[in-house]
DNA sequence: CAGTGAGCGAGCTTCCGCTTGACTT
């Protein structure tokens, strides 16, 4: 008999599932979706019920193909897609294309690729589920409609660049960006002083130790210094000592979400490197599916964390947890992040072992005991005043979990408290205690930090907006799209005060804080802010942070059969096809012009704006008779941020240095960074130096040397074809353009004597065979 | 490699969510 024909979506999982099931069935792999809509005229008949058009895609007209032809092969074909809707969409798909019908052909699934699972839903098998199928539809429909109708909108009117983009999820991701960076801007910090006063006490084995208490925060300079001086010649005592247990609980096993964010926070992984790194281990057997919003663990992982975790550690440091996700949106089609064999504590591939090691460890984590604390709060008081000092203590009783793993927070989650917990030294009520010194230290407060990859794509999964597949993509989009760059902010120094008592004096001391720096954070382009705002004006609804909820909720009732699709899908077109008409018929083109103000030398207005070519600021008008004075913002500079003074001194470029053998050498800030200009040749300028200062003296001899250099690299020049034989550092090569070419060995040591013939004949010849390239390996 | 910034308009772009390789630099 013909064996049974199962699909699936991943290749990795068709391997292991013909394993389990064995001879009667052969496992193949769809690769996903099978199926879009076609491009043209959206794919979608707004006319006729919003009827979708669909193709298979160059790229998978292969697959379709293969499974045509083994479904004919076959005996029953069975459709094993992952139980969601874009998975239930998929098995209907694959119905439609290999001609089957979708009322009775069997449909399983499974939320784990263990035997158990698999078998019981072998036995259980159903049909393709119609409304969850018109849900999914519905929710490409949707995407393709917002999408489609409003990149055009952008390429209207905004001024610059062509390929602009909106969509449902990359729209609001650039707009939690953009309004981060603006409450950033707005932000304006106040100080306060906070009391910390160093008290010294013996602790178990009789040395003194000194421990830190902390008072009321001051909220001036000046109350703070009057505390201090009611201070002077106190004596402390403790009053009272609590001593509380406490617990902490580990945290679930991994998501794709809570992956990404670990990864980022303990090993500096941007979301990308993260995902492709997972994915190698998932191809390789060594961790279940990595694009899960699941924190469920199977039977058979929980047993296999117990024995590991049993026999490593003891039988006291295993607690069995079933985790539940709190997300609303989680659609559960497979298990949390795991290793398939918890055995295995590291696996040998370098680039993919911290990554393992973190999932093991969280993994083993999570079904573990709880770590047992011990907080200790000593009040402490004063003598000459009725404020009361505190000093807290924290010993860990049970490391539980801990023992394998501790999660790291961001910095700005802690609260102080967290912040300062350390040991006590043992105290008793009313032991006195010798104060050390007592400080008042002026503490800023701070604004929300940008966003990381990792902080956003947390945001956008409690928005709900997004989907474990597509959080990485979505960063990439909206950073191509050049709405957003990740990057690094040097920060400013900043003073701040304290005061000092020791030996019944009070000192004051100025100290400076480095404040505001971040490190490969994300932040708002110029263009991705005037885009935000041009959105927001005209499409409210869709820039909503709830606007995903709602309309998931819609979909929710059409995959309930509660709701047709066609007619939730003709509810949202109707208006917002209203929108996009009126949108295009009266919103002016757009540029986000902020006026600065009035050039004191020509009285002409200066204006920061949007141009053709990015961000720059402009001297007077399009439409004077003199042609207005344009130059280029810096990339950390900003349209909104940018000020009268800082506009000017972008027009101090290009500076002419003077004349130097009969040219002038001119300075100047090209796409490329600072160059030096002189007689028809460029000439970059280090960052040691700074284009708005360097002098004539300064720039001759640099001129002087980077000629001779180039020229020291030159071997021939074709003029009129501009070819050069040049000498780089891996020997003589051949320049065409931007492309280089390499000479053949046996001409290495005559390159000077190459004919044009002969270098014409090498292109071809190179252009002919391409030297094959070694894919190149990431530094890890 | 090192410019530009206005307007005309051919022919193009564009979404989100499932999956992996097959391609260069």
């Amino acid at each position: 008999m013909a064996k049974n024909l199962l699909i699936v979506e991943s290749p990795a999982k068709a391997k292991t599932i013909e394993k389990i099931l064995g001879e009667n069935f052969e496992v193949k792999s769809c690769y996903g979706h099978i199926r879009d809509l076609e491009k043209g005229d959206m794919g979608i008949d707004v006319h006729n019920n919003y009827k979708p058009r669909y193709i298979v895609p160059e790229d998978k007209e292969k697959v379709v193909r293969e499974l045509k032809s083994l479904a004919k092969k076959s005996g029953e074909v069975w459709l094993a897609t992952d139980e969601d809707r874009e998975g239930e969409a998929i098995s209907w798909h694959l119905c439609e294309v290999l001609g089957l019908d979708p009322a009775t052909t069997k449909r399983i699934v499974f939320h784990e690729i263990t035997k158990p699972a698999i078998q019981s839903a072998v036995n259980r098998p159903r049909t393709v589920d119609m409304n969850l199928v018109n849900a999914q539809q519905a929710r490409r429909i949707l995407d393709r409609i917002v999408g489609f109708e409003l990149s055009p909108v952008l390429w209207r009117k905004m001024s610059m660049k062509n390929n602009l983009s909106a969509g449902r999820v990359q729209s609001v991701a650039v707009r939690i960006i953009a309004e981060r960076e603006r409450e950033i801007n707005a932000f304006t910090a106040t100080s306060q002083f906070k009391i910390e006063a160093v008290f010294t006490a013996k602790d178990l084995s009789g040395k003194t130790v000194p421990f830190t208490a902390e008072g009321k925060r001051q909220s001036s300079a000046e109350n703070a210094e009057n505390f201090l001086k009611s201070c002077i010649g106190a004596n402390y005592s403790v009053t009272d000592i609590q001593v509380k247990p406490a617990r902490k609980t580990p945290p679930p096993p991994f998501t794709t979400s809570t992956l990404q964010q670990e990864a980022s926070r303990k090993l500096g992984y941007g979301v990308s490197r993260t995902m492709i790194l997972a994915q190698k281990l998932y191809e390789s057997g060594k961790i279940t599916y990595m694009r899960t919003d699941s924190v469920n663990l199977s039977e058979t992982a929980t047993e296999a964390t117990t024995k590991q975790i049993a026999s490593q550690y003891g039988r006291q440091y295993v607690q069995n947890r079933r985790f539940k996700n709190k997300n609303e949106s989680a659609q559960e089609a497979h298990e949390a992040i795991r290793p398939t064999y918890m055995e295995n504590m590291t696996v040998e591939d370098s680039d993919c072992r911290r990554l393992y090691e973190l999932i093991w460890k969280r993994t083993m984590a999570c079904q573990m005991a709880d770590a047992e604390l011990e907080k200790t709060t000593a009040k402490i008081q004063i003598s000459t005043n009725k404020e009361e000092l505190s000093a807290t203590g924290e010993v860990l009783k049970f490391d539980g979990f801990l023992k394998v793993y501790m999660e790291d927070r961001d910095d700005d989650d802690l609260t102080e408290e967290e912040r300062q917990e350390g040991m006590l030294p043992p105290l008793s009520v009313n032991q006195v205690l010798p104060l050390r010194e007592m400080k008042a230290i002026e503490r800023f407060s701070r604004p929300l930090p940008r966003y990381t990859e990792a902080s956003l794509v947390k945001k956008l999964e409690e928005l709900g907006i997004g989907r474990p597949s597509t959080y990485a993509p979505t960063i990439s989009t909206i950073v191509k799209r050049g709405y957003v760059e990740k990057r690094d902010k040097e920060g400013v120094k900043r003073d701040f005060r304290i005061l000092e008592l020791r030996g019944g004096e009070i000192k004051k001391l100025v100290e400076q804080e480095n404040t505001g720096a971040e490190k490969s954070k994300l932040f708002p382009t110029d263009l991705g802010l005037v885009v935000t705002d041009f959105l927001k004006q005209y499409f409210d609804d869709i820039m909503d942070y709830n606007f995903t909820a709602r309309i998931e909720e819609e979909f929710d009732e059409v995959a309930q059969g509660k709701m047709l699709w066609s007619k939730m899908i003709d509810d949202f077109y109707n208006p917002f096809k209203k929108d996009v008409e009126k949108t295009i018929e009266t919103a002016e083109r757009i540029n986000g012009e902020r006026e600065l103000g009035v050039d004191a030398q020509t009285g002409k207005k200066v204006i920061a704006r949007m141009g053709r070519y990015g961000p720059m600021v402009q001297i007077g008008d399009v439409n004077d008779e003199e042609k207005p004075r344009f130059a280029k913002l810096k990339n950390t500079q900003s349209i909104e941020t940018i000020n009268y003074d800082e506009a000017m001194e972008l027009f101090r470029l290009p500076r002419n240095l003077g004349s130097f053998e009969g040219s002038d050498l001119t300075v100047n800030i090209g796409r490329f960074g600072p160059y030096i200009a002189h007689d028809k040749k460029f000439y970059s300028l280090g960052k040691e130096y700074d284009p708005y200062s360097i002098s004539f003296e300064e720039a001759v001899p640099l001129v002087v040397e980077k000629r001779a250099a180039k020229e020291q690299r030159t071997i021939k020049v074709f003029e009129k074809e501009k070819i050069q034989v040049l000498r780089g550092p891996y020997g003589p090569y051949i320049k065409q353009g931007l492309r280089n070419f390499k000479l053949p060995k046996e001409k290495q040591e005559t390159a000077a004597d190459l004919s044009l013939e002969e270098v014409k004949a090498i292109i071809e010849e190179v252009k002919a065979n391409p030297p094959k390239r070694v894919p190149r390996r990431k530094k890890s």
